[in-house]
DNA sequence: CGAAATTAATCAAACGTTTGCGTTGTTTTT
DNA sequence: AAAAACAACGCAAACGTTTGATTAATTTCG
């Protein structure tokens, strides 16, 4: 049963002409001709040929592969994102390996690393949150693999990336909020290292600024996302001056452990909370967010896929062009179900 | 900028030495003198060397990448499969490839078709809801790659598989439902085709038999687990002669439509419901299961990929032993907090 | 009819690394 | 002092495929 795969030296020898007739005959070079050419490749369909892949990506320097790394695959979102990268890159007959940062800086250096030595023919990334140093991506720039950033993403523009205007998206979530007649609104953010807070932040000065309200910066409450870390940011807006009606938070986890601990005091009927859509059936909470920012993963996660396939095929390195892509981020209001 | 990468011949030119002398320096191989070894190193490193991947897998006939091939990623369950898979492999320094079958057949058989001109050195694989037919593994076979099949299995046997014991976890489920007074257990089934219905069938008849009770076919309905047939099941159910009153939902899909529709009737409170847990936050339900068979896709994933990886490291493919694991799922109960 | 063009195939090098075997010198053993 | 052992390295083949250059045979055309 050990039978070693066909190779075209075999097809050749038993043919009794060149390993190079068999190459071009199988791949309908004209310099072959109709009768050899059918030789070629009835034999090879016989005796079940497969080319070694192993042996062409060597003889071609590329390797028809792409890398992805992010931070952890089993958050719904960037499994929704990876799941539309294979998708595209499938397309394309290219094969997609992929690695998890776990959110930990170091891991993701390595990663990068990793990937450069498999030589992958190009990068698509989702940094980490503890990820504020970008060395490890100039590296891959001299071996002329291209990268591009998704969702999570440098606070620079002169790298290609995709992400949603997080921004914009919270101006539409506050502005919801505001119209539906609350005047104190509180905001569970992020850590400050995250770019991610900064646009929330960002978005939320926007619209009340906009509306001619006064920003109060005690109603941005910083978090670092955990179930306790959100209790205490809860616990401040208990016994705020201006105990705020509506709270947008950070994302799912956070708007969970949110309204999980606002049902036990019992108060959870006095908050409106927006929140940011990771998890697919958040709508199905009793108490579910009154809306919801839809970050599209799946269009992210194609849009960056086909933005490197393209890098890879125009080998145009001097093109100082940079994508920078935005992916316009909606409010989703559900529907109220009381 | 456009720096080829350095090569081993790169290397040996510059120290006048033979590649062989410098491949064996950068490997300690012991007839390498400790000077000769250092000046390599030191080269090396100070040009950059990265070994050529492509080049050293061509040369070695493996390619220490392993495939995994599984219905859809973005499920919870199996990107938390694959998030451990990935794990493992990274600690004995394989690389993984994944690709989905999206439920379809004939996109697994291509799959597989893919995976074993890529080479793999094995194969991790949750089967399709469509396949009933396995022609397409035996050939591989013949190519010396093993395959472990994981979560969904094929129905017999020999082959390699992890799985969870669903039988068992159902007589735990429909025992628990038991003691908890139900004399009326209803429960919503898979298709037929499915192996993993026949396992919830097994273990609903053997819990209700092992208590002496008479078993009623009627409540078992077959469902094709979308929200629609979840419905009509579920009226099945409410027109029922002996109305239950408790369901084993097939997954918490299922669940989910249930506990929805049930509320919209406002009958909610007339059932408990048992479920198969997928979705991390199933919990968070005001009404959510009062029980969930926990089915620990992480240790699945894990387990799946050491016995992989085994089978990779040992090429005695003549011991004709194969790996039946089963992991014993549990039943998990809900606190109730109403 | 001979030169040019076309067709059909071959040759050989190349991609980067590994590895069995051979070849030097030098040191140790008896 | 000859034989054996060893240390340190080079040679060359091999892995399977692709591809530019070349050759040989045939056809076309002026």
């Amino acid at each position: 049963m050990q039978s070693k795969p066909t190779t075209i030296k075999e097809i050749a020898r038993i043919l009794n002409i060149s390993p190079s007739s068999v190459s071009r005959g199988l791949h309908d070079h004209p310099s072959i001709g109709a009768v050899t050419r059918e030789k070629i490749k009835q034999l090879a369909k016989s005796l079940n040929y497969e080319p070694n892949n192993a042996a062409i990506l060597f003889q071609k320097g590329k390797t028809y592969t792409i890398g992805v790394i992010l931070p952890e695959l089993s958050e719904h979102f960037f499994s929704t994102a990876i799941s539309a990268i294979e998708d595209e890159a499938l397309k394309k007959n290219y094969t997609v390996i992929f690695a998890q940062s776990h959110d930990d800086y170091e891991q993701e250096v390595k990663l990068v690393e990793k990937m450069k030595n498999q030589r992958v023919d190009g990068l698509l990334v989702s940094i980490s949150k503890d990820t504020c140093k970008f060395d490890h991506f100039e590296k891959l720039n001299s071996f002329n693999i291209p990268v591009v950033f998704f969702d999570r993403i440098p606070p620079f523009k002169n790298v290609h990336y995709v992400a949603c205007s997080l921004e914009s998206a919270t101006v539409k979530a506050v502005n919801y909020l505001l119209k539906k007649g609350h005047r104190s609104i509180g905001m569970i953010n992020g850590p400050t290292t995250l770019y991610a807070s900064d646009e929330r932040k960002e978005g939320y000065m926007q619209a009340i600024t906009f509306n001619r309200l006064k920003f109060d910066p005690s109603l941005i409450v910083n978090c670092d996302l955990t179930e306790k870390g959100t209790i205490e940011a809860a616990n401040q807006f208990l016994n705020h001056k201006r105990k705020p009606t509506a709270i947008v938070a950070f994302n799912d986890y956070v708007a969970l452990f949110l309204i999980k601990y606002f049902k036990q005091l019992n108060v959870i009927n006095d908050f409106d909370v927006v929140s940011y859509a990771n998890l697919p059936i958040i709508s199905y909470l009793d108490h579910s967010p009154v809306a919801s920012v839809e970050q599209y993963p799946y269009l992210q996660g194609q849009k960056a896929a086909n933005i490197l396939l393209d890098l890879i095929a125009s080998p145009n390195s001097e093109n100082q062009a940079f994508y920078n892509t935005i992916v316009e981020s909606d409010l989703v209001v559900n529907e109220v179900k009381e």
